[in-house]
DNA sequence: ACTCCCTCTGAGCCTTTTCTGAGATCTCCG
DNA sequence: CGGAGATCTCAGAAAAGGCTCAGAGGGAGT
């Protein structure tokens, strides 16, 4: 499922093709990646074969109706959150629909970002604590205090490391100043050569490449 | 939490009384236990010491609005599922609320069937493996609160043993502070090393590799 | 009342991290 | 090439953070 090194993943069940290829659109414009199926049989193949983070399912489907592929989906033990459309707007569709497994439930017609908001709601729960920051080929994990390198190793950091590390991160190709790191890492503290030792450390640590010297300049983020 | 041996707990923060007693008895006739709060800050007082399956927050509150209630209560990692009500029905208050930290947003005027049956969406999801969490290759039986071996041997563990190692459990791949964990578990005691202990008590009946330390930040579910 | 177990506190010890400074090494430029 | 300044490497002291444990207090069952 999500892991935080890639896109959320979607499935979006719709028959209406026009609809469906709208929110397509808007789905990989907020950095989903987005599977299609037009119809409940196709749904219901992608929902049991595929790795989803979060499911769209419109009420009225050709072949397997929406609420009946819900149905099957969770009778295959597939605990995915899944978020019902229908044109259906009724008390009794909604309290149905509900009640059938979904986890939330809006109505058409609905507005592009109520939509947004509501598949946040849902994945925020799997994504949570899994935040990362881009470290060439790894990724620095700001949660753990973590590098994770690309074959998935950890290694893990000290607070001054990590703070280091962040900060020539969060502005990859600029030259950080020692002063300004000085500053801004390590609280002015009195001795010269602070960030020079924790550039040490984490070369140490991660490889001579992490951090790279400009000399008479600075140290800019380098590449694992 | 809900441990399937007695009732679903919620908490109802409400400051209308005349709605808030009308929605306690609806609460108790679908067999709910509700504990009631009028205030913002009130509700945040029971919403971090008391243990609860899901909430009902208003968004309109006096002395702590609901959202920033909602806000609060995420920043001392409480994770229990919560449901706005709202008079403010307008597309960016829906979004706002969801995205502020909400599982579901329903507006006022709303119909009792609805409330529940969305109500029932969110309780689904901590009923499910409502028997055991996964520990590794262990489980942890949430109706005994036994950790049951691989091989099958059963260890017994104290309440708040339990508590801690099931909070921990509960989000396996969450760093947990220290802080949130003595909130949590031990209802902010004043002792300052009380999860300290209770880890090294974990740690003594279960291996020292249940419970990973990751310096600095808090404690982290290892495997058995 | 007695026992047993659970809960909590706090003190002492151990580990990791942070910081300092001194010598070795490198880079730039005349 | 050679010197000045910049950078690297590293050992060890100080501080912060974490671990272990003994014992006091309290509640439930006998």
């Amino acid at each position: 499922m999500h892991d935080g090194a890639t896109k959320p993943r979607v499935l979006l069940v719709e028959d209406d093709r026009e609809l469906a290829g709208m929110l397509a659109e808007l789905l990989a414009d907020e950095g989903y990646e987005t599977d299609e199926a037009h119809d409940g049989q196709r749904g219901l193949h992608l929902g049991l074969t595929g790795q989803y983070d979060v499911m769209i399912i419109d009420r009225r489907l050709p072949v397997l109706d929406g609420l009946e592929l819900l149905a099957r989906l969770r009778a295959q033990a597939v605990t995915t959150r899944v978020l019902v459309l229908s044109a259906l707007g009724e008390l009794a569709d909604r309290v149905g629909g509900l009640d059938a497994g979904a986890d939330d439930y809006l109505v058409k017609p609905f507005e592009a970002e109520e939509l947004l908001a509501r598949l946040r709601a849902l994945g925020r729960r799997d994504m949570e604590g899994a935040e990362c920051l881009p470290l060439g080929a790894a990724a620095l994990d700001l949660q753990r205090h973590e590098v994770v390198l690309p074959r998935g190793e950890r290694i893990t950091l000290s607070g001054r490391e990590f703070e280091l590390l962040r900060t020539l991160a969060q502005r990859p190709k600029a030259i950080h100043p020692r002063a300004s790191l000085r500053t801004n890492v390590f609280a002015d503290s009195t001795g010269e050569s602070i960030v020079d030792t924790y550039v040490y450390y984490l070369r140490r640590k991660l490889g001579r490449d992490v951090v790279r010297t400009v000399h008479g300049l600075g140290y800019q983020l380098g590449a694992v």
